[in-house]
Parts: structure tokens; sequence; C-alpha cells
DNA sequence: CAACCAACCAAGCAATTGCTTGGTAGGGTA
DNA sequence: TACCCTACCAAGCAATTGCTTGGTTGGTTG
């Protein structure tokens, strides 16, 4: 593994750079749209050099949603393992989601858009896992907010957490880092449309 | 054109039959995922003779997803121009998109999954073009929510499409028609979370 | 019956695709 | 100097892919 000269390990291996040019082109071409050489020419070389890396363009795409995915549930085991109220822990998977799609555009799309397909071969079984983890978090915040009276009693948890994790991932279609509104800010917005409705409240 | 004994446009010419097929092969494995012999051989016949109905393989998403768009912007069009009032019209629209779901999965699930790859090219342009169409219908219902005070009226109208949007149509990934929840009672509750919240309203 | 036609088959071509192989340039190290 | 190792090139192979072409079949129609 190289490392710089104070000892640090080097911030971008060469490795890695590739594998953010091919996130990259994957996400926006789609995994099956994008060829090798697309990689390869972005990336200033020649298409079999590709191989001196990696050893199939399926490893590329699979180490990048591993990573990702690692990093991501990382996030969710820390708060769900924080002793903070059921409310603030459901807004800030929000939040880390948001934060996620913020940081890592490219390796959502991906997962978002290839998931699904890829999920049929053995190798990415894990998708299919890490998705029942995944509901498994949204699914207990979602229950403790209604055991601790701050959510809705009559709330069907399942659907709930379909149209929170839906509306949360699919907005890496449409948000840009660095555009107009910020991460947080998006974030809040939608906090305040999941919690309280938009429906106007009627004076009581 | 094929017409049965009573004079009537026969249900399914064979080209729709085809259609049909392919539509649910697209959907399930992806545009790019599926070949002309995966088509061909779902339908029982060698993939050449796809060629007597169509004239390319792009020639049939194209089909597929323009007869889907016309028939879904009529009944939204028809939601626009009728007189109920802006709630109720809010409501329809929504209700109308998982009803939609529910008759053409693999449609939305096309549209869904590679609008974004097919737009880059010219002959799918149409398909931003539906897109814009679509906002300026949601807009419309929004702004005319807030301005019968329907809804609340510091509303970010923007972002509020685009979050039903996005959770209306990413439904189609785990829907099933014929399930244990009917289109009907999704939308109900779809709409109970987006007018009213999920959070537990304050005794005042 | 003769003509026609929609629907299909059989065979294969040309381009693209993922990947392999053998080799080379150049910087670091003993 | 001799060796090694990382990163790459040049060339091309084998499989897959969308699509073409010429011909066959069975039903319908004048």
């Amino acid at each position: 593994m190289p490392e710089a000269a104070d000892g640090r390990a080097q911030t971008t291996s060469r490795r890695e750079q590739l594998l953010a040019i091919a996130a990259e082109q994957f996400a926006t071409k789609g995994y099956k749209f994008t060829t090798v050489r697309d990689i390869a020419e972005a990336a200033g070389i020649l298409s079999g050099s590709l191989y001196h890396h990696f050893d199939s363009k399926e490893s590329m795409v699979d180490e990048v949603l591993r990573t990702f995915q690692a990093e991501l549930f990382g996030r969710y085991e820390a708060i769900l393992a924080s002793d903070a109220d059921a409310r603030t822990k459901l807004e800030q998977a929000v939040e880390v989601s948001f934060e996620t799609i913020d940081r890592h555009p490219h390796e959502v799309a991906i997962f978002q858009n290839e998931a699904a397909h890829l999920g049929a071969f053995e190798r990415f079984a894990y998708l299919a896992e890490r998705n029942r983890e995944s509901r498994a978090v949204w699914i207990t915040l979602l229950e403790d907010g209604v055991r601790a009276g701050a959510l809705r009693a009559e709330l069907d948890v399942e659907l709930t957490y379909r149209f929170i994790r839906d509306t949360v991932w699919v907005a890496v279609a449409w948000y840009r880092p660095g555009g107009r509104r910020s991460h947080t800010e998006v974030a809040r917005q939608y906090l305040t449309i999941l919690l309280d409705g938009i429906a106007a409240r009627e004076e009581s």
C-alpha cells in the first residue's frame, strides 16, 4: 500500500481514483451502458490496463457498492446505539441519508438504479441482506417513535417505512451537491412534510 | 387491422402481445440487460421474427413508453379540467398515479428505471418534455391548494412536488398488483401521511 | 383455385463487448 | 549494477449482441 512521506496512508490510490471514475460512469450512463473502454478512456488509459487493477467490470461495481454500504450502515448503527429520544433518532437517520446523497451521489445512484437487477446474481446477494438491515433500522425507529408517543398510534409502520426510504433515496435523481439547496435544508424541509404534513391546520 | 366477428377491434393484436412481453422483460431485467433473443424466447419465436413486427429493439421501448405516457397524461388533464376543489384534485391525481402503477406496473418501472439514460438520446427527447408537463401539473395543483387555503402557506412548492412525484412513482418497486394492499388503500394511506404527517398531534 | 399476406424460421453477418496475453517504461531499492 | 514492481500499452480473441436476408407455412379472400 502506497504511503506518503509522513507515514499517513495516501488519500487516493490509483485504484481509488479509477473506482471513482467508474462510479461516475455507472451512475450517469448505467452499469450495462458503460463499457470498460468508456471507463478507461475517462481515466486516460487503455481498456486492458484496467485489468491490472481489477479482475472484472463486475468487481468494480461490487467494490463501489460494498464500501458505500459499509459506511452508510456504520452511521445508521451509530444512531441506533445513541441515547437520543425516538424522534431525534428518526430525524438524524433522515439527515444522515441526505448527507450521504450529498457526499456519495454516484454511489447512491448506482445502488438505486442497479440494485434490483444486480441483486439477482449470487455475487450481489449482500444487497438484499443490506436491504433487510435497512428495513430493520427504519422499522425500529418508527416503532420506537410510536411507542414513545412521538408518532401517531394508528400509523401503518410498514407503509411509512417504504415511503420514507423511497423519498429519501430517490432524491439522488434531482439533488445536486453544491446546488441551491443544501442537503441540510432539504432534509429539514422533508422532515417538516413527513412529520407535520402539507395540509393547513384547522383552527380548533 | 384484425377485427373480431362482431366488428370490434380485436383486444390484443400479436403486436400488442409482443409489446407486453417485451415490457415485462425490460421492467424486470432492464432494457440493456434484455436481449432480443430473451424477448423472442419469452414469446415462443425466434429473435429474427421480432423484426417482422418492429424495426428495432429501440422501437419497442419507444412504443411502450409513448402509449403509456399518452394514457397517463390524458388522465391528468381530465383532473385538471374538472371543477372539483383544489384538495380533491390533488387527491385524485395521487389516486390516479397509484392506479396507474396497479394497471401498468411494467411500463411505470421502465419509465422509472430507464428514462434517465434514454432521455439522452434524441429519439427519446419527448421523455424530458413529458417530465416538464408532469411538473406543470403538480405545481399547478399545489399552488391552487395553497391559494385555496387547503395547504400550508409556507410550503416549498418545488420541493413538495419532487417529494410527491418521487414517492408516488417509486412505489412501483414494491407494490404488487393483487397483493395484500389494494392501490386504493395505498393511495389513501399515502395521502394521510402527505397531508397530515406522521407526528402525533399535540393536545392544544 | 389462385393470389395474397401475416407470421414465422434458419442461417449468419458485422459490430461491440469483456477480457487475455506478452511485453515495456520508469522509479525505487539492495 | 542488478533487480523488482507498479502502471501501463498493443494487439487481438471469443462470445454476445442487434439485426438482415431469403425462404416457408397456413389461413383468408376475391
